[in-house]
DNA sequence: TATTTTCTTAAGTTTTCTTTAAGTTTCGCT
DNA sequence: AGCGAAACTTAAAGAAAACTTAAGAAAATA
């Protein structure tokens, strides 16, 4: 999930990204409205942290850039300004959550899978398909009530099509969940990881929509 | 919009039910798990405000049961329990928004703006003709609520014919819309289709204008 | 750094879809 | 009713997509 981060603190930015990256955020950072504002412009933010004071303008001008897009963007405002009014006026403007600083990490990050989730159109982070149960909050997956471990992509794929059950997914889509948009895949990558996947699970577990997709669950 | 309120302090759940219905939503009352499960079953509900603990049992069995069910219902957990613990636990299991008591009565009421705004947004694509519904986001196609699977050329078929319902389509119309306008179609290829979807549904869904062309619905 | 695991690539194989084409039926017109 | 045109049906060849396998590259782990 390709995540911005608004935040005119170095040293804040900096442990952030590290954490978010660890929660599995693709971060992109920007210290000013300016770059943000280009940053949002390539159209691969999914969700973006916002600090209201940076250097060269209010972020609220950043809140209202992306409430003007069509494209739905959640937004947690993670600021300094802690007063009711401020909460009551940022949420108003748009923002999907608030936190004010100092904040816990843990609960940041509890905000962010509820912000995650609803961009993935999933209710809980609790996913469940079958026999099948995945826990995002906590990177596990049990089959049959019996953890496995599965490598990391194959967990990404995963976690995708689970969190789209019903939904048919096109390669071109799970690329583009599974790589950064820096470097591509040259090749069928995906289908391989498909063929891993279908090793450990119920055979009709991840059907294929043969020139459509791949699904799981429902139907 | 209809809100449940879950909370069984009765001091507390009537000084909101009136500040509630103040800001203009319709609010229904429970103070115990069991008549919020049949508040619940009505269908009507959009939106829910949940104490955790209830004399009959934990909170989470409403959250769970709201989550479990497909339409999307916001709930916004307002509890004593506020460790940071307990909001990563609310949260993760499906709750959009955790406040922690005491809390002020106008952040509650923004965060509840936000839920409903959310609700108001969220719409699907389904294109609906007869027992027919096709999803185009998630690629399906149900026939009398049974999902069914389509090859890709036919799927884009009779997605060609139900965006225009009632209204008559040519070959050549249609196969302007399958094929990119490089490839040529030297065959009957769209009659071939047209043959293997009527397989698939009622006789009479796809009707043929001998000379003019197909439609689907209202006639 | 060595070792192991995971990821990607690519080629060969299999499966399924799509198109073609020929034969058959239906429809509308005279 | 009989004719021609249009649409329907069928089956098989061809094309496209997906599966499988294995080997080398990259990454993680010790």
């Amino acid at each position: 999930m390709h995540l911005l981060l608004v935040e005119d603190d170095h040293l804040v930015a900096q442990g952030l990204i590290r954490s978010l990256r660890q929660e599995g955020y693709s971060v992109e950072h920007s210290g000013t409205v300016k770059h943000a504002l280009e940053c949002l412009s390539s159209g691969e933010i999914e969700l973006v942290i916002l600090d209201l004071g940076l250097p060269d303008g209010d972020g609220s001008l950043v809140l209202k850039h992306i409430k003007a897009q069509k494209k739905v963007i959640p937004v947690v405002i993670l600021t300094a300004r802690g007063s009711i009014d401020d909460k009551v006026q940022g949420l108003d403007m748009g923002a999907d959550d608030y936190l004010a600083k100092p904040f816990d990490p843990a609960e940041l990050f509890a905000r962010l899978r509820v912000a995650s989730r609803r961009v993935n159109q999933t209710q809980s982070s609790l996913l469940q398909c079958g026999e099948v149960v995945i826990d995002s909050s906590a990177h596990t997956v049990t089959l049959n009530g019996e953890s496995l471990t599965l490598p990391r992509k194959e967990y990404m794929l995963l976690k995708a099509l689970m969190e789209n059950q019903g939904r048919v997914q096109s390669k071109q889509q799970l690329e583009n969940k599974l790589y950064q948009w820096g470097e591509e895949v040259g090749s069928n990558a995906i289908e391989v990881h498909i063929h891993h996947l279908r090793k450990k699970f119920p055979s009709d577990f991840i059907k294929t929509l043969r020139g459509i997709g791949y699904v799981v669950g429902k139907r």
